[in-house]
DNA sequence: TACTTTTTTCTTCTTTTGTTGAATAAGGAG
DNA sequence: CTCCTTATTCAACAAAAGAAGAAAAAAGTA
């Protein structure tokens, strides 16, 4: 149907206005989401970006290069904090599903996914996972409400978060895949507020 | 140092006595296990088992047909499931997770792990685990003692199952890697607990 | 023993993938 | 405008991997 959209482009610099890093950055964030690190290839990264293969080596050294800036997390942590912290501490949990569901549900947590789907092959995605929980997210959350035994309690809390991101998200268990933000809130919260504040 | 030890072996049938296709499983699931689908290949599978590569598209077909092979659990479900029903219901989490951390901490227990890794980049392993957690183990268990909402309760057991084999062997976060079994038993037998027979 | 079947090794093929380098055109500095 | 830098496309390469087929030796059968 109609002209063939595969007539060869021009070499040499593209007209200004389009940003390929951000572009590149947006198709890699999509696919590791949706294949992890290893199904994801540099050619459907940049095919999905309308780009070619080679600008991923332009722009970031390759495709380890571009994991690792595509998995800087497009959320800021201090404001995903502070958020989480205002309120009861006995309430906690709620506010941090809460949260965690609202960043899933929108584009930019793909990254998240990504990283838990990358785990298996990628030893980079384990590291970033692990300093994800032991400090940016819930270190510092337990740290701040948890009355002992801060790391195992963020371990805790990570394998309540990643398990229902994993159900959720990549394994699509139903009826969790499909429950609405509330229901998985008022199933899930008073657990990880036990790994938060209660008696282990 | 000393002889080369790849003079070539001689074409044709070997000696009796060995085993191939089990060698074969064996050495596929500890792959598997450790580098999940994608990064376990048939070349170093074969290796590890000291055979052809060519053995694994004899006796299974393929790739795809060795993982299948190799992830049909090890362990018999039923008496698991045995022994999880038998006692208080009020304390079958307790049993869960024993029977958990028993079959992981031992070499079989790897199947349940490479599923794991390899969810990313494998849909089979995906429908196996979706299998796994709503029929095979926690549909079972749930709809022998839960009151009401089995979907949603397996679903919610597997999150926590789930997030824990995650945590504890893929991710590798400490304290939880190195903790003794009574201490992750206590730590997450009451959370389960709910999940199985509390109020939602 | 003679013949067939099964198991095994080696070689080869094809596909996929990450990466590199040359050629080319747009942007920017003087 | 002129020249240099930067961005982009295309072609090609090398490595890796799954798979297929021929050849050969052991096992099984009559």
């Amino acid at each position: 149907m109609g002209q063939d959209d595969k007539r060869a482009r021009p070499r040499g610099r593209r007209p200004a206005g389009e940003n390929t890093r951000a572009a590149l950055l947006d198709a890699a964030r999509q696919e590791f989401t949706e294949r992890g690190f290893d199904g994801a290839t540099v050619r459907t990264i940049a095919a999905r970006a309308g780009m070619d293969p080679a600008m991923v080596n332009h722009w970031f050294g390759g495709k380890d290069g571009l994991f690792v800036a595509a998995l800087q997390l497009p959320v800021n942590p201090d404001e995903i904090l502070r958020r989480i912290l205002d309120g009861e501490p006995q309430r906690a949990a709620e506010r941090v599903l809460r949260t965690f569901l609202s960043v899933w549900d929108t584009e930019g947590g793909g990254a998240l996914i990504a990283l838990v789907r990358s785990v298996a092959s990628h030893e980079e995605a384990a590291r970033m996972l692990r300093e994800f929980v032991s400090r940016v997210i819930f270190g510092r959350i337990v740290s701040a409400i948890a009355p002992d035994q801060f790391e195992l309690r963020a371990a805790l809390c990570g394998t309540q978060i990643i398990g229902l991101g994993m159900m959720r998200y990549v394994i699509r268990l139903e009826p969790l895949a499909s429950a609405g933000p509330d229901t998985v809130i008022s199933a899930i919260a008073p657990n990880l507020q036990r790994y938060l504040t209660g008696t282990l």
